[in-house]
DNA sequence: TCCTGAGGTTGACCCGCATCAAAGTTTGGG
DNA sequence: CCCAAACTTTGATGCGGGTCAACCTCAGGA
């Protein structure tokens, strides 16, 4: 699955097993982003450890002082509020290169929980580490600040569509943002597989299970997409694209979700 | 309106004009909390100057590539998509001692503007000079890293309510979050005016103005407020509470958005 | 192999909120 | 002082999507 980004490495080394980002084929998309071969170098140094996490399985729980953040290094993951009761709300989807874990960094804990949806690995980073890092390396500072501040637009784009959006765009934007992010991960744009079930696409787009059914099978009937249980494909992405940016083609579609997010590679990160 | 605060100075003087958070009465609230005296000094140094933001006017516009951070030292600022296409969606309202601009630190530009619901005033920092400082001084980087994960948090909190809670709820919610800042910054929680329109609130909760203003009135004939135009009195917090956190008084309200929110004066900063 | 439970699809019904409409109220400018 | 525009309230109506329910498929275990 994820061969094709892993085969940049040089091979699957001791070297690997131990170094992170210098030998990681993800550091275009993760923390070290921009950075200098020195700079990753020194990274590599406060990256501690690489875990490993089964599917189903929880990186943190919500509540813990575990202040550390997490790089998604091969796998996928969900964040969501505690799963205590039943159907817990999902605040994101996660993939290769993401950071996990930015909603611990003020302090009390973990507001939710991050849960492995296919199995996976991270490189844990101490966030005291990485604040005495950036002290030293301005451009790692920087850099941790975009993330920071992607997150927060990334965020405003979520709420944008759930305050505004009727079902239908709800869904076209999903399935589009997920497209871009496995394009830029060297993955096929219009084909792929789900991996989280048709109830936590509906908490994460605020709406039930059985409307997003409804929804794929809709799309399929007018040729968008064909799906079979979770593997997808987006046969018009033109027409998803016009459905996503709003019902009426002809407005000017200047503020839209995909306007921005379109415009240029942002997808996470 | 913001004497009991402004109050706490030791005079309307010079001093207060050049200098910034030594002198400040918000400097528990906004980006100096937790910092010694000595480091306070140190942010006044890159403060670079207070500007004045009359009410309906913009701190910043969308695209602006302005490379700074503002802090809201007296009025009331509403975050929302530029508004050129009438009715724009509203991200967040923004009071004393709460920073602006957090968006525009990924680079390209800000993704939203800001604009004053009232005579306002601001103290504007050079992202640079904050993160040059913030290598010097480990407390302010903390702190700095603090307020944005700090608005990752909320801006989950949000997006919970509109993935998951009725108009009523919502309502509710808003409510109280403006309760407990105003009772934070030392105003009445009970009491207080609203600076926005019933559009605004609606926009800002995934609800039409129309609803915004039946729920007033439908709240009015349940004993829960008194309104009149602009200006609330909540007169039953408790009730307030438990629409917010859930229909069910019975559901033991162990992940409702005030269990947490209520439980520690997070409000906003 | 069958059994079981989780996940997915589809239908029927209806409620909450959007939408359209109209009238009242306040504010600010000439 | 008056007028126009902005804001607010309230009513009538309709639809999108929630809710309840039935059935199907598939994966994993005994």
């Amino acid at each position: 699955m994820a061969a094709r980004i892993d085969s940049a490495n040089p091979a699957f080394s001791l070297e690997s097993l131990r170094a992170a980002c210098s030998t990681c084929g993800l550091v275009e998309l993760c923390l070290p982003l921009g950075l200098s071969a020195a700079e990753i170098e020194r990274i590599d140094a406060i990256v501690r450890r690489r875990r490993k996490i089964r599917k189903h399985e929880a990186l943190y729980h919500a509540g813990t002082v575990c202040r550390a953040l997490y790089a998604v290094r091969v796998g996928f993951f969900k964040t969501c509020d505690p799963e205590s009761s039943g159907s817990s709300r999902v605040f994101g989807f996660h993939m290769a290169g993401e950071l996990l874990g930015l909603d611990g960094i003020a302090g009390g804990g973990h507001t939710c929980e991050a849960i492995a949806l296919e199995d996976s690995e991270v490189c844990e980073v101490s966030f005291e580490d990485l604040e005495a890092l950036g002290r030293e390396l301005p451009a790692l500072q920087k850099r941790f600040h975009q993330i920071l501040s992607r997150e927060i637009q990334r965020d405003h784009q979520i709420m944008r569509v759930l305050a505004c959006k009727t079902a239908e765009q709800r869904l076209a934007v999903f399935l589009l943002d997920l497209s871009e992010r496995y394009q830029i991960r060297g993955y096929s744009p219009s084909s792929f597989y789900l991996r989280m079930s048709r109830e936590e696409i509906g908490s994460y787009l605020g709406l039930q299970l059985e409307t997003v059914s409804r929804l794929f099978s809709n799309f399929r009937k007018r040729g968008l997409i064909e799906v079979e249980r979770r593997h997808l494909n987006l046969t018009d992405l033109p027409e998803l694209l016009r459905i996503a940016s709003g019902p009426d083609p002809a407005e000017s579609a200047a503020s839209g979700f995909f306007a921005e997010a379109g415009s240029s590679p942002s997808g996470r990160i």
